[in-house]
DNA sequence: GATGAATGAGAATTCATTCAT
DNA sequence: CATGAATGAATTCTCATTCAT
């Protein structure tokens, strides 16, 4: 009976020192995050941390997990009853957006060379594709869109993760150069769709 | 009559500076740089960087854009003798596998938001085309394309920084990734030009 | 009724807690003690010492303490059947390589100056040599050689004492210096024990 | 002209770490010893240790050296005017005395395992006698007394050692056995002394 | 121009211990 | 009996920076 609010204050504590660590690495990027920060926003001693992570690194893996979680449920995923151009060019566009509108966190994740964030942010190995839902079901649309005949044949494996790289690109630059207008951001986003989408024809 | 070497010695110093600096973050990369092991290297003694420089980060600025041009002059710039086609196929190939060398180096200097180094790294801004020579370049090669009828009409302007993002992309994720193998490497780096190229066709 | 199982529960645990102990100092030194390495080993959480111990040093003391029984119960004692020099001669040469096999707890019990371990570690004090078993077999042995005319005469207890000092330094400085050839150390062994006996002639 | 009373002042303060940590060892032990304990003594900040010490264990090493070096300096040496046993006798009681005098700085440094330390402490090796000025001349002096017919003949670098180890042995226990009388330790020492010449008798 | 002393802030961790539950 | 949360003090060490000389 005193058992459950006792679990939920743990997790609660838990949850915070993620909240705090996750907000300091979008404000200030993750160089910024260090155990003295996060306890003294929380009004803790810093051995807390130790309590509820092994390590410092372990605790940031858990930060950019949930991070990670975040923007892919942010993020639209492919719509399987658009064309396949269509779905393709609603969910980059999507994907950019968001992307951008979490600026900071999405840097810190997307850039980690982290091992243990490395463990879901991959993408370019051999047979990532299938380990990786965002990939699988680019891939199925590209396989989609060949039969259809609106694509040209190609390795579907290969092409899923250029076309990913392509926008991850732009995406990235984006992030790094901060003072591109909105309108430029539309319009890059629009070009580098339509050139993947050319691409694609058959 | 005496300040002629006194200068000389003076940007020498500089320069040495400099030079420990790179190789330090090349090898072991940007986190790894510290003050003390520049000059101790040097055999100076610490305060010496503060009379050259203002900052540690005034001085990592200035080593990035040296790192900089040492990238641009390595890459094979575009081959105008070639149909540009070919001349983009060679010039990126030669870009990525580049960077992909220079890693460490490269890493810190195109995904540094520092204002200084976007000084002369930012390449999505409008306008950015022509400030960039590298991107002007590229222009120039999208421009002899589409009169040759090997392209289709497009802004150049807009594709060239498209290319650029799909491509930066690509070896961006190469350098966080870094167990992909040399033969996926390969096999990404041609299918991504490929798929550019297609997407320029008219 | 519900008591004995309870205290053999109790003093499992106990015990549970000063082998754990045992080990790690064993192993790896007594600076690598800490309450947390042994409650974690156990499964339990960190509070628990101190349901069986006040402090950590007196469960210090406790280990060491059993740590002792354990050495003496090793410990070759003197045989009685063999004539005095002999038994003495047996009854060292085990005791150094003995405390060498289990150097670290030999170590962390024969150096420590806590009042406690002193209590059953001290040797040299004015009348200990009844105190001491150990020490009350060496001394009838001497005075069993001193009756068969095969030791001069001399104070026992004080002659006791010193053969003790004399082998415990051996052995000390052999588990303080670690690279000490097996060979090299059979003939320090042997040269001290026979240094003794010749003092010990009439 | 300048540069003498800096060197002074950075000798000088090298001096004072030195000094001050020498005697939290002496006092309170070698584990009491800590940087910041150090340099608040002195009214410094902690970081200015490492200007003069690359590591905690280095400045150890130093001050364990120094202490070395005070010992031996107040150690009477062999006496070789002395008859070989008389010079033995003379020269042990004061090793003792003297080592019970400095007793936590002995403590720290002989049964200090830090491999630098050892470097002038260690004593058992095979060929160490030659290595260490200390056991050469008890070498010296026992090669004397053989050839003076006042000892029996013997391996002198074997004995050496183990009368350098029997004597150890006494020491040590007095330091760690903390109240032993001043007259039984008297004895003890007499004992021991009297029991190794009585054992290098011919 | 160059040094070396010195600082002060901050880094991650570890530890023994307490206490309400 | 046992836990788990929490603390607070301690640990070594690193770093950029300043400044008198």
């Amino acid at each position: 009976m005193a058992r459950k609010p006792q679990q939920q204050h743990t997790e609660a504590v838990r949850k915070q020192i993620i909240a705090i660590a996750q907000r300091i690495i979008t404000k200030e990027g993750v160089n910024a995050l260090s155990i003295r920060r996060i306890t003294t926003e929380m009004g803790y001693s810093a051995g807390i941390v130790y309590h509820y992570f092994q390590n410092k690194e372990q605790l940031l893996a858990c930060v950019l997990e949930q991070g990670y979680a975040r923007i892919m449920a942010c993020a639209r995923p492919l719509d399987e009853t658009l064309p396949p151009d269509e779905a393709i060019r609603a969910a980059f566009t999507g994907y950019v957006e968001n992307g951008h509108k979490n600026s900071a966190e999405y840097r810190a994740l997307m850039f980690s060379t982290s091992p243990q964030v490395l463990g879901f942010t991959s993408v370019l190995g051999d047979g990532k594709c299938e380990a990786r839902p965002a990939l699988q079901l680019l891939m199925g649309t590209l396989n989609a869109g060949i039969q259809q005949g609106l694509f040209g044949p190609c390795d579907p494996a290969l092409t899923a993760q250029a076309i990913w790289a392509a926008m991850f690109g732009l995406l990235a630059r984006l992030l790094i150069e901060k003072d591109v207008s909105p309108a430029q951001r539309a319009k890059l986003i629009n070009r580098q769709i339509e050139l993947i989408l050319k691409g694609l024809r058959p």
